[in-house]
DNA sequence: CAGTGGTCTAGACCACGTA
DNA sequence: ACGTGGTCTAGACCACTGT
């Protein structure tokens, strides 16, 4: 590495250099889901700087959820088991009662050309070719909400060759193409029930229903999926921290 | 102060002990907003710990914006100036064009009996006496909102008699009670348009409108703030980032 | 130039989990 | 008992800001 060759200019930290290169072991799979990273003494030999400096860098990917520590223990990767990246960027939560493990149904899943939204959101050409999955998902035996999912064929091809499609899509990504969402920017708004959608959600037309726009982001953040979903709100809600 | 009778346990990391020994000085009044903290050294030899763990401890700090650090100027408590802790909570953004500075119009403000969802939000006792706001918020021209807030009148004595109540209500808090907002909930849902609704936003009736209700909290965690809002959002959409 | 926060290092010791 | 991350210290040097 040509760590510490930095100039006056351009300055930039050792510990986010160390950041980049650690980084990159997760994308290139040199660390896998639940694997154990060295310690961070070994690492610092490795890549030649202090200990300091490497516990600076996992910090910062600690904060962001790209490994998770723990005393006594070591330096993990997360696993993406279901029920821990599900409710992490899974927002809905039923206003009394316990949450459910959300149940999916897919309704159809096909090869298109991309829409202008999804070009826009997926940062594609007009045109390429995605992959658009409809699905509803229920909380219990209560539907839940109505959505639509699209991927860049490009990104993750072989998509439609697989026989099912899982509830929790996110750690498919990863164990199937290495890809890992680490964020997601969601835009809400309240709309009306169109037919469709009161067909599919069992509710009247006009309805209000909550619109959530997704656009998830990998380790690169290079957008990977677009999602449109449509929840019915009676007896759920949306939960937002801010600090 | 007893830093570093820490037990084995029990154990309380000395940076968290000074974490809220500065805490105490801003709820206390130590340092006003806008205010230059003394230099990291300076509050080293102070609190009698090292450069090190007073470092530590402002970081945290910074990472929840309770403080502000500039390489090269110094620490500050945050102004709460129009802009910043405005747009800081507040997560609606138009879908297109500029971000309008938000005006308020206040519909009108009591004293009431806490009713049961304010008495819980606020942790009262059912039938405390509270203030309760109603307004009206515009995004440019066009209107926004209609929202409904409740203030413990215990906690903020003296609210009702402010002659108006500003557009920055935060900022009210701070300066007029020391009371600084850190830290937001909110949960968000789709309802159909009120009657009443309808006629201040100037709505058809059953219009889907974004519900959102807050709590927001003090530097000690005490929910402070229940508000309730209701809001179009047919050019405007709230925004949710997720990592 | 002086003063601030930001980075980096090196080393000691502590708390935690596991064997 | 051992290895891990977590805390704490002390000191050096760098980058940024204002005088």
């Amino acid at each position: 590495m040509d760590f510490k060759a930095a100039a006056p200019v351009g300055f930039r930290p050792l510990y986010l250099q160390v950041r980049e290169e650690l980084t990159r072991y997760l994308t290139n799979g040199r660390w896998q889901p639940g694997a154990m990273l060295p310690s961070e003494q070994e690492l610092a030999r490795e890549l030649g700087v202090s200990q300091g400096t490497v516990r600076k860098a996992l910090d910062a990917m600690t904060a962001e959820s790209i490994l998770v520590r723990r005393q006594g223990r070591g330096t993990f990767v997360p696993e993406l088991e279901e029920g821990r990246i599900m409710f992490k960027f899974f927002r809905l939560y039923p206003d009394k009662g316990e949450r459910l493990f959300p149940v999916s149904k897919v309704l159809s899943s096909q090869l298109a050309r991309a829409a202008a939204a999804e070009a826009a959101a997926l940062d594609l050409k007009k045109g390429a070719t995605v992959w658009r999955i409809n699905r509803l998902r229920y909380h219990g035996e209560r539907i839940m909400l109505r959505e639509t999912i699209s991927l860049s064929a490009d990104r993750l091809p072989g998509f439609g060759d697989l026989a099912a499609i899982p509830n929790n899509v996110y750690r498919l990504y990863s164990e199937r193409w290495g890809v890992t969402i680490v964020k997601i920017a969601e835009k809400l708004k309240a709309v009306a029930a169109s037919p469709a959608d009161a067909t599919e959600l069992g509710c009247k037309e006009g309805m209000p229903l909550l619109r959530i726009e997704r656009i998830a982001y990998d380790l690169n953040k290079t957008p990977v999926e677009f999602r449109v979903s449509h929840c019915l709100t009676e007896t759920m809600h949306y939960a937002s921290d801010l600090s």
